[in-house]
DNA sequence: GTTATAATGACTCTACCG
DNA sequence: CGGTAGAGTCATTATAAC
């Protein structure tokens, strides 16, 4: 069973740095991304004007909100949801499409994908509808024919005229929209698939091979030779899939061959600015899919932090960075438990044979479980039964125990995380934070040595320092992993809902003795086009463009809203999107 | 009010077997 | 190929304690 910790030690052999670190060596840092809790929407059009919030009319507020964020007018939702029910997300996305490709004006736009860069081609299409932005006839869609309406809303979703007209035709006129994009997707993707074939197989024979599911049907299935044409066939059949690596090493480890010999970047998504995104690998279906999608396409690149520390962290990074000649943080910290904590060694029994943990959360054991273990081991004799043994074992992989003592288990303390995580120790003590708050921001953050492994390929790049736009910092782990790196930060502009947060990062800033500005700001939503330009021109435009939104709504842990992507939380990620692609598009102007 | 504690499954992929 | 058991997951909520 334990197939994730026997390959860890031995099979993987990077560094000749073995050596056990001592917690208080490393100096510098804090974690990014956290759980936020946004008001309620607002959402900004770049032009600027604002819409009001939402709150009251459909019972499911959420679901206007998704759709506000996604770059729809209020009341075009508010009456889209009306005419078609709040069950039926896609019927609503598609009025919503429609209501949108009748009403645009070609001069403005609005943060749907892609949008910058098919502006050209939707001027065309939309020629002959520019005298009807005032919209008032819903009826006004019948009147286009079937196709020239598909078309409108496939050119208005990003794809480019040619190609959404020959998907029609390749679909048939009663082919859905989801169909279509999907197909033109596909396309897309076929053309690409000489390269993309080398590049699996590259990754296939390095590794011990690859699982492809089919986000719809969710089964999942080992691929071997033949993988590739599958994949391909499937993507014809309208449907997205992604790639979860194993091992999840993504592009390549330190001291291993790359995997991925030359992946390619689509020229909408190359720098400047770079961006890099991350969130929870282990999302629902579509999750990724979909990122992927907004993110320009970009594959992206799955990393298990197991192999840069002690603690599992199955991450996906969606970025545009170069993968090639990255290195390491120094000193790299410890890769087994043993190591990490070398004193609880000898309380460690020997039917306990985990060498790594489970992934950091941001919650912790409670005293009862760790007494409800103390008891059932004293209650029996030296080895337990294998069924105690069991359950023992259970629970601590469940929680992430420690033996600190004869029969006795213990959580792992804040300061112990802050140092599997990469952070100085102490990052986040003090300053008026409470304890479960220390957890809470620690298990929503960075593992910095695996996200400096990513960002390292920035340092010879810019000798001079680089601005970053931090989107959910956190507790800074993309700063602290830069400091880390001697990448110096010239202007940091910090997004981060949390005071707490907010504190620890400008506290660390200021003790680390940084000379660049760092600006720090609450909320995501607030950020709209005329700031970005003002911050913009006033600093040159941002190298660096690096968050990960909200998990919560994606986690495996969360029992009550895994809702996915649209969740209250989650969909926070559109904004990641929206103001990403608003920097691209301000830098592509002035730059 | 703030903080800590305890209780609360589902969903998914993986390995294995017949 | 399908079924199944096993294992892992950046969490939320209600309640008690302070």
């Amino acid at each position: 069973m334990e197939t994730w910790t026997s390959d860890s030690d031995q099979d993987l052999e990077w560094g000749s740095d073995d050596e056990v670190v001592d917690e208080g060596t490393r100096h510098s840092s804090v974690p990014p991304s956290g759980p936020s809790q946004p008001p309620v929407s607002s959402h900004e059009a770049i032009a600027g004007q604002s819409n009001k919030a939402c709150e009251e009319g459909p019972s499911r507020p959420s679901l206007v909100r998704e759709f506000i964020v996604m770059g729809f007018k209020e009341d075009m939702v508010v009456k889209a949801i009306q005419e078609n029910g709040e069950g039926d997300t896609e019927a609503i996305l598609e009025t919503l499409l429609t209501y949108k490709a009748i009403e645009k004006a070609p001069s403005d736009h609005e943060n749907s994908p892609n949008d910058c860069s098919l502006s050209s081609d939707r001027e065309n299409t939309d020629e002959d509808l520019c005298d009807m932005d005032d919209f008032e006839d819903e009826e006004f869609a019948e009147d286009l024919s079937e196709k020239d309406r598909k078309l409108l809303i496939l050119v208005e979703m990003g794809f480019p005229t040619d190609k959404a007209s020959s998907a029609i035709d390749r679909c048939g006129p009663n082919a859905s929209l989801l169909e279509l994009a999907d197909s033109i997707h596909a396309a897309q993707m076929a053309e690409e698939s000489d390269c993309h074939l080398r590049e699996s197989r590259i990754s296939d024979s390095t590794e011990e091979g690859t699982y492809v599911y089919d986000s719809q049907r969710g089964r999942k299935r080992r691929s071997p030779e033949e993988t590739n044409y599958k994949r391909k066939r499937l993507l014809s059949d309208s449907e997205s899939m992604i790639c979860l690596p194993k091992p999840m090493v993504g592009f390549g480890l330190p001291n291993q061959r790359m995997t991925l010999a030359n992946r390619k970047i689509p020229e909408a998504a190359t720098g400047p600015p770079y961006f890099y995104y991350e969130n929870v690998a282990l999302a629902p279906k579509g999750a990724w899919e979909t990122i992927s999608r907004f993110l320009y396409d970009i594959e992206p690149e799955f990393v298990d932090s197991k192999y840069f520390c002690a603690a599992a962290r199955k991450r996906g990074y969606v970025h545009n960075l170069p993968i090639h000649n990255r290195f390491l943080l120094h000193p790299t910290p410890p890769k087994t438990i043993q190591e990490a904590f070398p004193v609880t060694k000898k309380w460690w029994p020997s039917w306990d044979y985990r060498r790594q943990f489970n992934c950091l959360q941001t919650c912790v054991a409670s005293a009862k479980l760790t007494e409800r273990i103390r008891t059932e081991l004293e209650k029996c004799g030296d080895p337990p039964p294998e069924r105690i043994q069991k359950y023992v074992l259970e629970e601590c992989r469940r929680w992430n125990l420690v033996w600190v003592g004869r029969h006795k288990v213990a959580p792992l303390e804040p300061d112990e995380i802050e140092m599997l995580l990469g952070f100085p120790r102490d990052h986040t003590r003090g300053g008026g934070i409470s304890r479960m708050n220390r957890y809470k921001s620690l298990g929503n953050s960075f593992q910095v040595d695996t996200v400096a492994y990513h960002l390292s390929v920035l340092k010879d790049m810019f000798p001079n320092g680089i601005t970053v736009l931090s989107l959910f910092s956190g507790i800074g782990g993309a700063e602290v992993a830069l400091h880390q790196l001697g990448i110096h930060m010239k202007t940091v502009v910090s997004v981060e809902i949390s005071d707490v947060n907010r504190n620890i990062l400008k506290s660390w800033w200021e003790q680390t003795n940084q000379t660049g500005e760092l600006i720090d700001l609450s909320d995501v939503q607030e950020l709209n086009g005329d700031k970005l330009e003002q911050m913009i021109n006033t600093f040159g435009g941002f190298d660096l463009v690096i968050g990960g939104s909200p998990c919560n709504n994606l986690s495996g842990s969360n029992r009550y809203s895994r809702d996915g992507l649209e969740g209250k939380h989650s969909s926070l990620f559109y904004d990641y999107f929206r103001i990403l692609d608003l920097v691209k598009c301000i830098m592509g102007k002035n730059f």
